[in-house]
DNA sequence: TGCAGAGTCTTGACTCGTTCAAGAAAAGTG
DNA sequence: CACTTTTCTTGAACGAGTCAAGACTCTGCA
């Protein structure tokens, strides 16, 4: 992925190309599942005045457009990943907090089968795996 | 469900039984998914001089018991339910925010299985569906 | 019933991720 | 190149949730 693709990565989803966008957008792939302020600190690295607001704001304009996904678990601050669009899930470490990915158990779009939906048109199911991570299960830290 | 049975229940998983968190176990019992700010509201009406902070403490104390779960779906604030280990989920609206339960798909503990845990030991799997409910289905909010 | 000690609650201040607002700057258009 | 629209910068504000210290309650035991 370079650094055209995300332009046209941009371009196809009728976006304008700017260069906070292209920053974001390659600290997001660059670092899967960081938080907010790792991709202010990765887009500085690229581009060294954005201000948090301008990350913040392209962070919301490209999870619009599809570009990126946010998952936020419970007790974790917001965290971006460029991977969309599969319908995969993730792992997430009660101890440390790191998180990772999951193809779908059940297939393309499994999940997406409620089995009773009380009317609710449902167009996405989201998965989150709670457990210790590798680490965390060798050497559980505080208990 | 009486207020005996929620003094029963606390001391089942050893708790002392305080009058904040009978108020509290019997608020979230009478307002599945409400948020924090209803809890500490419908609390007050039972026990009217409760400080938000035993709330946020007895919501916390029973969420580690085990006699309530707490779900933060994105974009909402922390919502609370008595309805505890029959592994059942949530639908989301998109659009209002509100809530309701569905009961497990696949079977008892299903969901558990993810295809590739990478080395995860996972203890539970959370699923929130998304999509519209029935009002706002019908009548779409601001797009 | 009364006492001691651990555990809880009240009060009030504070943190920090996120959002709001207004003006300046840059991207796309003809 | 000038123009219009969108986006970015700066700086302040918001608010759910947390921290801390002291007062108060609950439970077990004499």
């Amino acid at each position: 992925m370079t650094a055209p693709d995300f332009q046209q990565q941009l371009r196809d989803v009728e976006l304008r190309v700017t260069r906070p966008r292209l920053a974001v957008l390659e600290a997001v792939h660059a670092h899967p599942h960081a938080d907010t302020e790792s991709i202010i600190s990765a887009a500085r690295s690229l581009l060294p005045e954005v201000s948090h607001q301008a990350v913040y704001d392209s962070l919301h304009t490209l999870t619009h457009a599809g570009l990126v996904r946010s998952i936020k678990p419970a007790g974790s601050v917001a965290r971006y990943e460029t991977r969309t669009g599969d319908n995969h899930h993730h792992v997430v470490c009660r101890s440390c907090g790191s998180i990772a990915d999951v193809d779908c158990a059940v297939g393309d779009v499994p999940c997406l089968t409620a089995s009773d939906s009380h009317g609710f048109v449902i167009d996405e199911a989201e998965v989150i795996y709670w457990g210790l991570c590798p680490e965390c299960t060798s050497a559980p830290s505080r208990s």
